[in-house]
DNA sequence: CGGGATCCATTCTGATACTG
DNA sequence: CAGTATCAGAATGGATCCCG
C-alpha cells in the first residue's frame, strides 16, 4: 500500500517529509545542522572516548581556535550531548564529558566516521577524476 | 593487547588517531568536512530516493539559493557521491542521481538522520533547560 | 531550463589581547 | 586554566542580470 510513492527509507513518521523541508519545521534539519559544524564531530569523537578538560581538547585538536572550541562546546552542551563540570580548584579546571544522549547519538555517527575512514581513497579518486576532466 | 590505551571504537586502522588529528592528514576529517555542510545532507537525502532535476531540487528545498544549490551539487559530484547527466533537449535539462558510492555513504548517514528524527524532542528539551538556567 | 558572473549583506573563523 | 572581548579576513547566502 502506497509504497514507492514515498521515500523508501523510514523517516516520515516523526522525521520530515519532502513536502515539509521548509526552513524551521523540519526536526531532522534542526538537529543535523548543529552537529554538522566543522568541529562538532571532532569534539564528539574525542569525548566519546573519555572526558577531557578544556586545555586537553585544545591540544587534541591542534588547529581549533580557543574561540571555536568554546563555542562548539557550548552548542553541544546546549543540545544535551555533553556535560560541563567546573572544579573550583586553583587554578580552576573544567571537565567536559559525554552524556547518555551524546553517546546514543555517537553510535550512528560513528558508523559514518568509519565509512569515511574506509572510503577515503574512493573519494580521493573521484576528486582526482573530476579535477582532471575539467582541464581543457 | 593494548586495549584501553587507545580509543575503544575502531577507527585507528585506516582512520585517524588522536595523535594525528592535525589539519590535513586526517582522512576522516577530509571526508566529513564536505558532507557536513548545511545543504549536503539535504541534497543527499533527496537524491537517495530518486534522481531529480535542478529545478526540482530547488523546489524541494525551498530555502536554498540557486547559487548554493549549484555549489553543493558540484561538491558532491566532485567527491563522487552524485552523477550529473545533461540532456540536450530544448530547453536543456540536467538530471542529478546518486552514485553507488553515494548510496553506500547514505546507508550509515541515514542512521544518523533517523536518530535525529527520533530524538529531536530530547534535544529540544535539553535546549530549553539550558536556555532557562542561564537566565539569572 | 540550468546555470555562470557580479555585487552586496550577513555570518563564521581565527589571531590577539585581556580577565577571574 | 578557562574563558571573554575585539577586530579583520574568509566563507556563506541572497539578489540581479546574462547566456546557451
Amino acid at each position: 500500500m502506497a509504497v514507492a510513492t514515498k521515500r523508501s527509507f523510514m523517516l516520515d513518521e516523526q522525521g520530515c517529509d519532502v513536502s515539509e523541508w521548509d526552513a524551521g519545521n523540519c526536526p531532522v534539519r534542526d538537529v543535523i545542522e548543529r552537529i554538522s559544524g566543522k568541529w562538532s564531530t571532532l569534539i564528539l569523537e574525542a569525548l566519546a572516548e573519555k572526558p577531557y578538560r578544556f586545555g586537553e581538547l585544545r591540544r587534541l585538536v591542534p588547529d581549533i581556535s580557543q574561540r571555536m572550541l568554546t563555542q562548539t562546546l557550548r552548542d553541544l552542551q546546549r543540545d544535551g550531548y555533553i556535560d560541563r563540570k567546573v572544579f573550583p580548584t586553583k587554578p580552576p579546571s573544567v571537565e567536559y564529558s559525554m552524556t547518555a544522549l551524546g553517546h546514543s547519538l555517537f553510535e550512528p555517527l560513528l558508523k559514518v566516521l568509519q565509512w569515511a575512514a574506509a572510503n577515503h581513497h574512493s573519494v580521493k579518486a573521484a576528486r582526482a577524476r573530476y579535477d582532471e576532466s575539467d582541464m581543457a
